[in-house]
Formats: structure tokens, sequence, C-alpha cells
DNA sequence: CGTTACATTTACGTGCACGTCAACTTTGCT
DNA sequence: AGCAAAGTTGACGTGCACGTAAATGTAACG
């Protein structure tokens, strides 16, 4: 029987965090582990969680933000309105990172540029032999 | 004459920054405004680095890792060591920012897929009737 | 030449995302 | 039962990226 529950330590390991970080995320409201007397449990739940969260984080989203994304994923059995405002809110974000994609895109094509360029001033300067 | 230099308030409206945030970031040594009296004048140059700062930090670079790569973008008459450790470093940013883009890319499809089955649910609870 | 409008420096304050330390339980092991 | 290891809850500290307020300066207009 695959243990589906991970401690906070076993968490930490796992996806290279600190326990003060997903503390805080829960005081935030981002994680929910169950409790066994007094410690924590981190379910599937709490896991998929933290790797959406993690992977907000490196796209420059807010906790805050990613909180609101995160609903998206474990909607369970809420209200067509409020499901709708979700939809909402994340379409937004979606469109967001689209265009940060795009973004994302031109920077890289612009920085191998810069870089192919300093590439070539690097081996003129290895080789003054060209210049008479 | 195309006036090239812009007044701090020109900068502010044109690239949607507060003053403060520009005297920041010649505070550290990210723009080099001139001076007209005790004025700040932003030449082309300002400009062009705003630019790249701005998307830095779309992307989720710290000030200091925008510092870094700003070098590449405008160099000059470095030595070869310090061009050599400045493609370094640009080298690496390129590598993270090429990954960023592929795990933004995942998120995106991951994103798309949630929101149209947030959608089918949706249109499920307006359409009673197909169950019975 | 005075007043109004914008700039500048200095300095302290703020929100976010945790780090760190202390004091205290709880658990596992012998 | 005893004790070290790991976990828990406060509470205060920290680095970053600015915000904000006060005091002062200066340019521009009537």
């Amino acid at each position: 029987m695959t243990e589906t529950t991970l401690t906070i330590r076993q968490m930490c390991d796992a996806y290279d965090v600190t326990p003060r970080t997903l503390r805080f995320y829960e005081a935030k409201e981002l994680l929910f582990p169950i409790r066994q007397g007094t410690r924590r449990l981190f379910t599937k739940r709490d896991q998929a969680r933290l790797k959406l969260i993690l992977r907000g984080k490196r796209f420059g989203f807010s906790l805050e933000e990613i909180r609101q994304l995160l609903d998206l994923y474990h909607i369970g059995d809420s209200q067509a309105t409020q499901l709708r405002k979700t939809h909402e809110v994340a379409t937004v974000h979606l469109q967001e990172m689209i265009s940060q994609r795009d973004d994302l895109s031109k920077a890289i094509d612009d920085l191998k540029d810069q870089l192919s360029w300093v590439e070539k001033i690097l081996s003129d300067m290895e080789q003054p032999q060209a210049a008479q």
C-alpha cells in the first residue's frame, strides 16, 4: 500500500522547501494538511497544490494570485456563480501567461542575438591577425 | 529634431513607473541619467535599459540579476575577461529563460484543459434536461 | 518678484515571503 | 521510564522593491 500522505520533513525533502514555508502556505490557506494529533500530514491534494504553487512562483505570480488559481484545480461542488468567477479569474491569468510566454520568447531571441554578437567579438579579440 | 532625452515625468508617463522607481533604479546602478543642473535627463540608453528592466521583472528576475544581464547590452570596451564573465552569466540566464518558457507552455496547456473542463461542467449545469 | 508647479535628497515606513530563535509538545527508541 | 529527534506555536528579524512624507531647491509664468 503506497502511503499517500507525507510528513512535513518528507514534503520538504521531496519538494525542496523548508518547514517554515509549508506552515506559511497553510497559514495563507494555500495548503490544508490534515492533522494526526498535532502534526501535519500532507495529502496527495496538498502535494499537487504545492507543485502548482512552486510553478506559479517561478512565473512571478504572488501567493495571493496563486491561491485564486488553485481553486480551479480543486473545485469540488462549488456553486455555478462561484465557478464562473473562478473561471473568469483563471482566464485572465491564462492571457497573462500567454503574453508572458510571447515576451519571453522575444527576450530569448534577443539574448541569443546578443550572445552570438559577444561571441563574435571575443573570437575577433583572440585572432588579431585578421587586422593586418 | 527629435528630443531624445526625457525628463523624469516623461519617463514615468512613457513607461508607467513612479519617480521613486526611477531614482531607485539609478541608486542601484541600473540607470545612469545625465544631469542638467540637479535634474535628471534620461537618454535613449536609459530608456532601452528601462525596457529591459521591466521585461526582466515580468519574468521574475531580481534587480540584481537584471543588472548583470544589462551589461550584455551595453558593453562598450570591456576587457575580454570581463566580457567572458558577462557572457557566462547571460548564458545561464538564457537557459533559465528557456526552461521557464517550457514550463510556462506546460502550465498554459494545463490551465487550458482545466478551463475547458470547467466550461463543460458549467454547460452541464445550465442544461439539466440531459439527465433523466 | 512672488507664487505655483515640479524635482531633489534624506529618511523612515510598508507588504511580501519567508528566516530564525525560543519555548514547548510529541514521538520513537532503548 | 528516559531521552534524543522531530514537530508545534508564537514572535521577532530580514531582504527586496519600492511608498510616502518632510524639507529644500529651482524653473517658469504672469
